[in-house]
DNA sequence: ATTACTAAGTTCCGAGTAC
DNA sequence: TGTACTCGGAACTTAGTAA
């Protein structure tokens, strides 16, 4: 238990983040890291010894750098933290998520169809979608509870010459129990907390004949 | 950032795990913690005092014990956290390939040695391939995941007098990590689709030292 | 440029205790 | 039983450097 307060973890957690993957080597040095953390170089230095000597990662160190990567058991000790957090938001998960149809003013309409990210969608979440998006209001703290028992999804962005199209988190999901489809988290936007975008192959409002202020049901993939 | 090297993160995970939940009210007291973090009811007491102050926590402490929950922005602070993890181990599912060695009836041999296709290998794959492939048995669903996230490379087809050898598609990789190496589907021939063939310059299984049943990682090149 | 040692400065912890 | 204050010593961090 006395694990949960060493902070060991949370350096080995940011290292895991930096090299962008658990199995990846890091080429850095002290002084990047120290910038990053907002400590200082000698701290670092200190730390990476530290986490080196109880086994969490291997370092070489050098006077052009260092190259670091999680060992087995470093890897484990983030898997178990992540094993636990899962379960802290999964048992409180909700199946269902219900919301209440909003009609918007049809903004998803162009971002979905910019051909970067059709592609990603076509990809990542095997559907072509329909060239809009069904707006639904829905509880914050159910949509929260109702995420986080989904796998994320992310969809890159991108720039044109006029603006930049921003990172999309994306969940599948089911629409009254059987249709396919996905909730949209569009990163950049200044996005009101308590309404998601859903997008599907097909034009949602139609197929199941919706209006402003029905209600919907949205159940996991 | 650095929030990753505040322990009180660590704390705060404690704190929800012990709850059981997130949402929920934590009826305890100081000693009762101290005991399980082994650290002091003092120490205790001020963590949870400075958790309060940071709106990390709501709390009330009185002679009786004390009653904890989490607030919106912890809760949030753990779900960033969460995120990131998932994001970590779930991104190396795709990135990582993992397959049990096949020894097959040695198939491959023949057809890569097609000039015709030895050409393309070259010219595409970037080497004279081996004359033998090496099966690994995979997860269909781990497989469709790694290979989604890579170009695909298509390897043309021809026909002589006798048969006809069909289009593959090919993923460059690297086995264990620092081999290259390329992964062919061929279009035609009925495929196990848990099964994927892999063909290197040099002879996978003698460099390195495989049998049947033999793990193997495959990652990205 | 690096890493990392030493020494000094700072923060943190917990025993004793008040309430 | 509780929580939480004080304060001395332990632990940690960092500036100055060496290599």
């Amino acid at each position: 238990m006395t694990l949960f307060l060493k902070d060991d973890t949370q350096f080995l957690f940011f290292l895991a983040v930096q090299s962008d993957g658990v199995h990846s080597v890091l080429k850095t040095s002290t002084a990047k890291i120290s910038k990053e953390l907002e400590i200082s170089q000698q701290t670092v230095s200190r730390k990476l010894r530290e986490l080196k000597r109880d086994g969490l990662i291997s370092m070489d160190a050098s006077p052009s750098g260092c190259s670091i990567s999680l060992t087995s058991d470093g890897i484990e000790l983030l898997r178990l933290q992540f094993f636990a957090l899962q379960k802290l938001f999964q048992q409180n998960k909700n199946r269902v998520l219900q919301g209440k149809v909003k009609i918007g003013l049809g903004e998803g309409r162009y971002y979905i169809s910019r051909p970067f990210y059709l592609k990603q969608f076509k990809n990542l979440l095997g559907f072509k979608p329909f060239f809009g998006t069904l707006n639904l209001e829905v509880e914050q703290a159910e949509l929260a509870g109702f995420v986080s028992a989904l796998p994320s999804i992310e969809i890159s962005g991108f720039e044109t010459d006029e603006r930049s199209f921003g990172k999309i988190r994306a969940f599948k999901v089911l629409v009254e129990g059987k249709q396919p489809a996905a909730i949209l988290f569009p990163e950049r936007t200044a996005h009101k907390k308590n309404e998601v975008e859903i997008i599907a192959s097909i034009n949602l409002r139609k197929k199941f004949g919706l209006n402003e202020g029905n209600k919907v049901r949205v159940s996991r993939a």
